[in-house]
Order: C-alpha cells, then sequence, then structure tokens
RNA sequence: GCGAAAGUGGCGGAAUUGGCAGACGCGCUGGACUUAGGAUCCAGUGGCCCAAAGCCGUGUGGGUUCGAGUCCCACCUUUCGCACCA
C-alpha cells in the first residue's frame, strides 16, 4: 500500500470540520488557554512562506488539546486597507468583492493545510457589526480626551494620496507603496498615546516572555529621556525661551541657543531683522524639507540677531535658528553645549561659535585644547566630571546633574523632567475603505460625535473608484450630508476613516463574543480569557500593531472594561521564509520560468541576471504555491519541511530538494504502519526501542514546549528510524507497536492527517488529536550500559563500557584494564583523575 | 554613528550546567532492484592520509581551565533595528 496524502488528508479535514473539534463554549468552566496568530490582511493567495506561522501555529494548539486543554484559537480578518482600494481602482471590482474573495481562497487554503481554528468566532474588521465597535471605541476615547483633532507637520504619501502615522514611515518612505513621504501642515485626528507613554515604557519590564528584541525595539521608539527643562530669558521677548536638555550639567558650557525654524517666537525675534525677508524664505525653505531631506541638506543655520542670557553664566548668548532642531521634540529649542555634544560642535564649527569646556575626564586624563577638538568631548556617566562650572565643579557628570536640577527648581527657572519621543498617533486615513470616523462638523455646535445610539456610521458601498481627487467618500452626497444631532441644522459629516492599526488594536478581545451586537465585549468573560497566552506572528509589528495594542489595553483598562494592562503574555516571532530571487540590470525581479542557466549563471537568453536570497514575495516573483506542493507531497509533508527546515524563530531559506526529505521520513513511517499491522511473528528483545520511545517522548515534549519544532523533528526521525531496526531485526512486535502508536502521537501536531489514518489502521476509535499526550517514564529512559569516554591529559584515548548506572570505581578498572588506554598512561604518573558521572572520565598524567 | 543579534561540513542545521563537535535532513559517491530512474532501499560522506594509527578542525588573535563551539579580552565579517530625539 503506497502512501498517498492527496487520498488521505481530505478526508481528515472534513471529519475534524464535521465533528467541530476546535470549537470552543468560553462560558464553559474549566482551564483556559487562549493562543491567536494575528490576524491576516486578506491579500490573497498564501504562499508556503506565510504557511510558517500558521503551521507553527496549528502544531502548538494540537499539542495543548493533546494535553488536555481547552485551546481557544480563533481566526478573523484585517479586511480594511489599502490594497482592496487599490485594486478597485485597478480593476473596478469593489474593494469588499475583493476582500471577501480573498477571505474565501484563504480559508480554504487554511484547510489544505489542515489548520484547526474555531470558526465559529471568526471575525472580519471591514464588516459594519465590527467596525460599529471601533467606532464606539473612537467615541469613548474622544470624551476621555483621548482622541482629538490637531494641526501638526504629518507624512504625506502623494502615491497613496492620504497621511501616514510615524511608525508607517520607514527611512523617509511609505511602508505602503515605497514612495518618499512628504511633510505637510494638515488638520488630523490623532490619538493621544503619549499620556500611555511612562505607562508603556513601564510595562516592557512586566514582559518576561516577550522576546528580547521586540522590548527593546519598543523602549527605543518611546524613547524615554531624562533631563531638565530650562528657562532663558531673551531680552527682545518679554518672557523666556524654554530648553530641553538631557545634559543640564553641562549648562555653564553653553555658549549659543538654537531654534527650530518652526518655533512660535520665531516670528517676533526676527520681526525687526535686516534681511527679514531672505530669512524668511530660508525658515519656509526648510519647513517644507521632510526630516530626510532636512538631514541630506546638512546643519543650517541663521543669526537671528538676538540673544538670551545663559542663566548660570549671566552672559548674553546668540539666538540661532536651524535645520537640525526637531519642532516635535522637547520644546522645539535647545541651548547648545558644543564642546560637550557632538551635533552643536559641527554646528559650532560650521559658524565659527565659541566653545567652552566644561567636563573634564573624572580619571585625571588630559583636558584637550578647546581649539584642537575634532570631535565633541561627550561624557555621559562617572568618567565626566564639572570643571568651570561654579558650584558644579568637581562633581561626577549624574551628581552634577542632580545638583543642578535642584538648583534650577530652587530658582524657579525650570525643573528635571522627562521626555519622549513618542508622538501621538495619527489615525486618519484620506481613503475609503475603512472605518468611517464617526464625527460631524456642525456650523453652529462645532464638532458633534456622532451619539452612540446612531452607531454604525455605515461605510456607503455605492461610491465610484476613479483613483483622482482624493477620498470617493467626500464626494457621496448622502453620506456627507447630514443635520447635526444637537442643533439639527445642516451639518457635514467626517469622511477621513481610521488606521487600519485601530482595528488590530483590540480585535483579540472581540473573538471572545463575536457576535454580540449590544457591546463591544463581555467584560467578565474577556477578564477570563484575556491577555492571550500565546501570541504568535511576524518581527515586522515589533513596533506598529504591538505598541498599539499594548495602548488601548491600556485605555479600555481606564475605562473599566478589563483588569489587564498587556494584552499579550507570551509573544513569539516567527522568521520569514527566503528563496532565491532573480533581477534583471534595471533591478526588476524576473520570472523562475524565463531564468536559463550556464555556467551556474541565470540568464535571460542572452541577459545574464543576478540571483538573490530574499524574502518569499509576490512582487518578487519567489514564491512557492502550496497547491503542487500538497498535490505532489500532501499538506502533512509541507508542515513538517517548514518546521523542520530551521529554528522557527530564524529567517529560513526554502529549499525544494529539502522537501523531499519530510516525504521521504513520512513515506517510512507509513511503509512500517502498514507492515506492523499485519505482523504477528519476531521475538527479539524489544527493550531498546522501547527506550528509545521513553526518550523520545521526554525530548519532543520539551522541544515542543520551549518551541524548538526542528529538533522535535529530528528526535522523531530518529525513533522512526530506531523503528525502522528493530522491525529488520525481528523484535517482537507488541512492543514495537508500543512505540509506534507513541510515534503516531507525538507525529500528530506535525503531520495530523497521516497520523489520524494510521491511528484508525491500528484500531484505535477516534481522533489522535483527542487522545492524551504520552508520557515518558524516566526509569524506562535509562540505559543498560554506559559508554564512558577516557581522557588523558584532555585528549580522547578510548572509550569504556560499564553497566548503568556507572560506578566510578568500576569503571577506573575497565580503564586500567584497558590495553589501549594504557599505552598513553604507562611509565607516567598519574596526579589527578576527574570523574564527570556516566560521561567521561579524565585522568591527569605527568612525566 | 548608536543599539542588538549571529559567525560550526558543499547546504539547512545539532550539541542541559565547559565534558566524545558535526545529531537529524538535503546534496554528493558507490551499490541493490529495474527496459529505465527524477521512484524506493542499502552503505559511505569534516579535512590531511591508499588505508590504519595519528594529526588538524566551530570567523581571527590571545587568555582562563585537566578539558573551550560554549567562559573572558581584543579584532574581523554579516544581518537586523534606530537614525540630527538635544
Amino acid at each position: 500500500m503506497q502512501y498517498r496524502p492527496t487520498e488521505i488528508e481530505p478526508k481528515w479535514q472534513q471529519r475534524w470540520a464535521e465533528a467541530r473539534v476546535a470549537e470552543i463554549d468560553v462560558s464553559a468552566p474549566g482551564d483556559k488557554l487562549y493562543m491567536l496568530n494575528m490576524f491576516p490582511y486578506p491579500s490573497g493567495d498564501l504562499h508556503v512562506g506565510h504557511g510558517r506561522n500558521y503551521i507553527l501555529g496549528d502544531a502548538v494548539y494540537r499539542f495543548f488539546r493533546m494535553r488536555g486543554l481547552a485551546a481557544l484559537n480563533p481566526m478573523g480578518w484585517d479586511a480594511f486597507g489599502l490594497p482592496a482600494e487599490n485594486a478597485a481602482i485597478k480593476r473596478g471590482t469593489h474593494p469588499r468583492e475583493w476582500t471577501l474573495g480573498n477571505i474565501g481562497r484563504m480559508k480554504k487554503q487554511f484547510a489544505r493545510w489542515g489548520i484547526l481554528y474555531d470558526w465559529s468566532k471568526e471575525i472580519a474588521s471591514c464588516e459594519p457589526e465590527y467596525y460599529k465597535w471601533n467606532q464606539w471605541l473612537f467615541l469613548q476615547l474622544y470624551k476621555r480626551g483621548l482622541a482629538y483633532r490637531g494641526t501638526a507637520p504629518v507624512n504625506w504619501c502623494p502615491q497613496d494620496q492620504t497621511v501616514l502615522a510615524n511608525e508607517q514611515v520607514i527611512d523617509g518612505r511609505c511602508d505602503r507603496c515605497g514612495a518618499t513621504v512628504e511633510q505637510r501642515e494638515l488638520s488630523q485626528w490623532f490619538l493621544k498615546i503619549t499620556e500611555y507613554a511612562d505607562r508603556l515604557d513601564a510595562g516592557l519590564d512586566t514582559l518576561e516572555h516577550w522576546p528580547e528584541k521586540v522590548k527593546l525595539m519598543q523602549r527605543n521608539w518611546i524613547g524615554r529621556s531624562r533631563g531638565a527643562d530650562v528657562d532663558f530669558t531673551v531680552p527682545a521677548l518679554n518672557k523666556p525661551i524654554r530648553v530641553f536638555t538631557t545634559r543640564p550639567d553641562t549648562i555653564f558650557g553653553a555658549t549659543f541657543m538654537v531654534l527650530a525654524p518652526e518655533h512660535p517666537d520665531v516670528a517676533t525675534l526676527i520681526a525687526e531683522h535686516p534681511e527679514r525677508e531672505e530669512l524668511e524664505q530660508w525658515i519656509t525653505g526648510v519647513r517644507n524639507q521632510s526630516n530626510l531631506e532636512r538631514q541630506e541638506a546638512g546643519k543650517e543655520g541663521r543669526f537671528t540677531g538676538k540673544f538670551a542670557v545663559n542663566p548660570f553664566t549671566n552672559e548674553e548668548i546668540p539666538i540661532w535658528l536651524g535645520n537640525f532642531v526637531l519642532p516635535q521634540y522637547g520644546t522645539g529649542a535647545i541651548m547648545s553645549v558644543p564642546a560637550h555634544d557632538q551635533r552643536d560642535f559641527e554646528f559650532a564649527r560650521q559658524y565659527k561659535l565659541p566653545l567652552r569646556l566644561v567636563v573634564r575626564p573624572a580619571d585625571g586624563g588630559d583636558t584637550p585644547n578647546v581649539d584642537d577638538l575634532t570631535e565633541a568631548f561627550t561624557f555621559k556617566d562617572e568618567t565626566g566630571r564639572a570643571v568651570n562650572s561654579g558650584l558644579l565643579d568637581g562633581l561626577t557628570v549624574p551628581k552634577a546633574i542632580d545638583r543642578i536640577i535642584d538648583e534650577i527648581e530652587r530658582r524657579g527657572i525650570g525643573k528635571g523632567t522627562v521626555r519622549y519621543r513618542l508622538r501621538d498617533w495619527l489615525i486618519s486615513r484620506q481613503r475609503y475603505w475603512g472605518t468611517p470616523i464617526p464625527m460631524i462638523y456642525c456650523e453652529q455646535c462645532g464638532l458633534v460625535p456622532v451619539p452612540e445610539e446612531q452607531l454604525p456610521v455605515t461605510l456607503p458601498l455605492d461610491v465610484p473608484f476613479t483613483g483622482r481627487e482624493g477620498n470617493p467618500l467626500a464626494k457621496h452626497e448622502a453620506f456627507v450630508n447630514v443635520t447635526c444631532p444637537q442643533c439639527n441644522a445642516p451639518a457635514k459629516r467626517e469622511t477621513d476613516t481610521m488606521d487600519t492599526f485601530v482595528d488590530s488594536s483590540w480585535y483579540y478581545a472581540r473573538f471572545i463574543t463575536p457576535r454580540d451586537g449590544t457591546k463591544i465585549f463581555d467584560s467578565s468573560l474577556v477578564n477570563r480569557w484575556l491577555p492571550v497566552d500565546q501570541y504568535i506572528g511576524g518581527i515586522e509589528h515589533a513596533i506598529l500593531h504591538l505598541l498599539y495594542a499594548r495602548f488601548i489595553t491600556r485605555t479600555l483598562h481606564d475605562m473599566g472594561l478589563v483588569e489587564f494592562e498587556e494584552p499579550f503574555t507570551r509573544l513569539f516571532n516567527q522568521g520569514v521564509i527566503t528563496k532565491e530571487g532573480y533581477k534583471d540590470a534595471h533591478g526588476s525581479w524576473v520570472s523562475p520560468t524565463e531564468v536559463t542557466w550556464r555556467d551556474e549563471k541565470p540568464y535571460r537568453g542572452e541577459e545574464p541576471l543576478t540571483a538573490e536570497v530574499t524574502k518569499m514575495s509576490k512582487s518578487r516573483l519567489n514564491v512557492v504555491p502550496p497547491d503542487e506542493l500538497i498535490e505532489k507531497y500532501g499538506a502533512d509533508t509541507e508542515r513538517v519541511y517548514t518546521l523542520f527546515i530551521a529554528p522557527p524563530e530564524k529567517e529560513a531559506a526554502w529549499s525544494d530538494e529539502g522537501v523531499i526529505g519530510a516525504f521521504r521520513f513520512l513515506g517510512r513511517v507509513w511503509h512500517m504502519g502498514v507492515q506492523l499491522a499485519e505482523l504477528r511473528e519476531g521475538s527479539g528483545d524489544p527493550s531498546k526501542v522501547i527506550r528509545k520511545m521513553h526518550q523520545t517522548i521526554d525530548a519532543v515534549t520539551r522541544r515542543i514546549e520551549r518551541f524548538e519544532f526542528n529538533t522535535a523533528i529530528s528526535s522523531l526521525m530518529e525513533l522512526s528510524n530506531a523503528i525502522g531496526e528493530a522491525l529488520a531485526g525481528g523484535t517482537d512486535p507488541i512492543g514495537v507497536r508500543q512505540a509506534y502508536e507513541a510515534l503516531l502521537q507525538l507525529l500528530h501536531p506535525f503531520a495530523p492527517h497521516v497520523t489520524e489514518e494510521l491511528w484508525t489502521m491500528f484500531g484505535h476509535e477516534g481522533f489522535v488529536l483527542t487522545s492524551t499526550w504520552p508520557t515518558a517514564n524516566p526509569e524506562l529512559m535509562q540505559e543498560d550500559t554506559v559508554v564512558v569516554a577516557v581522557q588523558v591529559n584532555g585528549k580522547l584515548r578510548g572509550q569504556v563500557e560499564v553497566p548503568s548506572p556507572p560506578e566510578e570505581q568500576l569503571v577506573m578498572e575497565r580503564v586500567r584494564g584497558s590495553e589501549k588506554i594504557r599505552q598513553w598512561i604507562e611509565g607516567k604518573d598519574v596526579i589527578k583523575v576527574i570523574y564527570v558521572p556516566g560521561k567521561l572520565v579524565n585522568l591527569v598524567v605527568k612525566g
């Protein structure tokens, strides 16, 4: 009987679905376990690279189930977003149709992979029954002052015709389409994530089971800095200018001040400037540049002609404008200490501004001459000591910081502060396919929230998609023109939609009561099932989704809706799957079907191509579609190979040849099963294979718990090899069968279909899935004999075999009796014997 | 520039607390069965050496130790993240 996966896999997929094996009653009592794969954007067809994420999750889920846990494993769709709208513009299909079509195809693909989700909990964020609660959440945030409309310089993507959050700008480019982002001053909707900066930062310390890397990335993104706000009086203004500095200890070295061109006092300061017009032109020019352009331009500045007074030296210091001072950070104004800050140093050298040294090496090392410096002389810690700084002289940097903050506060000219790099979350999008923001503009009443009982504000479906002239919603008369809920006067509806990251920032709570039309979720059930015990998804969400979700969870906590503050207890980020792709001279990707090989180099006709191993993706034309693979080898083979290929957190290179190894392995398991089901003969001692079975149960259990699927599978291959040897050696079939059935159970999370088939072949009722995970007997794992390695002066010189458990005396007797080892110690003094129980003996000899 | 992680055969990768480096798999070589093999099965496979014995071998150089892939110091390379955040 041949192993034909295509004949057995659909059958089991159907049986699991019919038995609704993954459906969980959340109100039933008992232990809970909530595991979750990040819900996907329904972009279309899934390839084997996507498969890694879901296959991994399913293996873990099946493992939990076999250990008797009522694990909840739901799935849904992050169904709003730009690609649907772009597809509509390009092909004329409605975003909704396009999205639902993709969802249908992806669901089928999940089924073909043998993945079990509780589909009774399915949600799609583009459905009114879901996004109604998005709008409701927005209104609660608005009520608490956490959602606001504000004018700020924002990132505008000219390609996608919308604004973007800071988190969505990568190297100055749109993370969706790659177009260079422009700065624009626009009025937009923001969520006040900055109000939670301290809690989001502090909370990272409680996330013991998150990858350090992700926590570090979030910490850097939040960018907490301790320092001080200090007022510098400005005679030309009738008020001081406040600066923020993390190095208040260097204030005696502050020889000038620099303001961002956007600073509110700039206009007054330059009002009387003799070259005001030229200066204003320069300011406008800088303001229109993006951060990236400013950096590329190098440091540029202009003197305002006015001065500020350094509160500690009482000197008048010039006030400059500088393109390197960021308006959004701190107060948009800095005190410049060119001797001890690299940026200030560069600026001072460029414009010939004075430097003053106020920190010297604490260890008494040489203090350089200010004029000889080639770079700023920075000291952040105890390595620096204040000098030329009046009351601070002689103090180390940390002590000087504390001392000067005391003094600043005593004099009432500022205070110690903590600042964050994090900025508020811009959630407006000038696009159609998203959750409408439930706000109304009334000429009489101003901004009016849509009353909760009128939710949802339904996204109209009858709009044209031209790809021109902005958001199509704005042209939908019936949507835009409303009456004011307060005064009944004609009013206009907000036409911006929400960033889809709002949808995904709380969906994990909705899975508990997905159909409840009366509330966002049931707090008591959510408090029972959440936080998510095991969250699985890509590292690309390290900041975006995971930070937003942590923020929204805290707001829900503060509203009294949930008891916890962190939504995900354990986080696992799987690595991407890579494959070779081919590029032509213009950098365009070339389909592998066009590639020919000569001298082991790729060509398209006569044109040489370059090969590059990159992330598997449609745009790089290097995807492996699962359909052919499943047709040829089966889903179980793809599953086993995907998990065997590399440690799951690592990047892994897909190899078409490698797949065959997994297929052969399952084929051998199959053939052994067929053989064993009939076998009656054999009388050999099965203790060896039974021992291997116990060792494997122990190893596989530990390895799955630690997400070491690649080595878990390799131990299963070892067990299968041992069973094969036992069969060939005429071992008693009862013992071999016992080991084989354990193999089927241990293999089930990885290869669910073939194990179910063989399980029934062995006469079992019910699924392997609902059987009990085997347990290892530590006593039966012990070997009868132990091979002890013998080293002489650390070099391996032989081995001795002794009965288990090994006794040192007997081991030494055997060592002395071994001719092979004797030659290395003959005529020498053994001065020391190091015995590592059961493993090795090392003889230290001399002479 | 700052921060983090990682360097092991032809390849993917193994190696509790320092204790027999290269598990498991791919590929390759030889063989079996075959009209045939891209199917399957068996054997071999880090390097030097015909082979054995032996020696060498985990990015480079040093150190600690009876013993180092693992610990310490310096360096090199690669990948990732942040990037004028005062």
